[in-house]
DNA sequence: AGTGTAGTACTACAATCAGTAGTACTACGA
DNA sequence: TCGTAGTACTACTGATTGTAGTACTACACT
């Protein structure tokens, strides 16, 4: 998994809000403004963000008249997770890295963790 | 958290076997050493590697006469861990990714994940 | 029909990072 | 004193990312 920049990850950020938000897909236009105020960018910026985006598999794109409109195709969670695995693929014992990561969390995230962990139990991933 | 090349990765990974097997800390001679038939590599590149992770604060130097002897100051699972909480600073709901991350590891590892947040409940962190 | 606007594709450039290594100089043992 | 090991410093290259310009197309409105 690789990692993104810095721009790439507010453009992410934006379009999972707009998932959040129950919006679809956004238009390099429609990124643009939402980036406005924060940062002023060149609409060719947003779209040169956007496109790499796609190329590098972290955006759908499907077309809207003669704009594109783009979604994120995994979740913000599904790509925080991504991440995290890979960086436990960086290790060759895996169970010993899990191990070391669960005395890290916080009290209130490791009880997170036991609670999604009595979910699999319960109800066994498909 | 910045991420590491691949080569220097690499050059933790000797560091850390070395920890594994109670050597302690290594010179870029022995480094190299230890690359080699992998990978051939000049001395200064190593010496470079080295110079640029103790920059970056993963390792540590001493002098050792003339040499420096350099040890990784954080564990392979300790780095792996930061890793991944650095993964999780990404999202502004840091408890559902942690959630779908629990969903996402594999039933063995989800079990080493229970337990090790069971020895917590025990024994809390200190 | 002509013109402005939005939109795209393509190209470009600077900064930073990581892999790789050379050079110049120093210290020490044979 | 000569070779060897070691350091510090510098440098080059390719990839990635932030940033944006240019050229061309489609469409709506006057």
């Amino acid at each position: 998994m690789k990692g993104l920049g810095e721009l790439e990850r507010t453009v992410m950020e934006v379009l999972w809000a707009r998932v959040d938000a129950g919006q679809g897909a956004a238009t390099a236009r429609e990124v643009g403004r939402a980036l406005a105020g924060d940062r002023d960018l060149a609409h060719t910026t947003v779209m040169t963000v956007l496109d790499r985006l796609a190329k590098k598999g972290f955006l759908q794109r499907e077309r809207d008249g003669r704009a594109w409109r783009y979604r994120p195709v995994a979740s913000r969670e599904g790509y925080v997770a991504e991440l995290m695995l890979g960086a436990l693929d960086l290790t060759g014992d895996r169970d010993a890295a899990l191990a070391h990561f669960a005395r890290s969390v916080s009290g209130d995230e490791a009880e997170v963790l036991r609670r999604a962990l009595d979910e699999l139990t319960k109800r066994p991933p498909g």
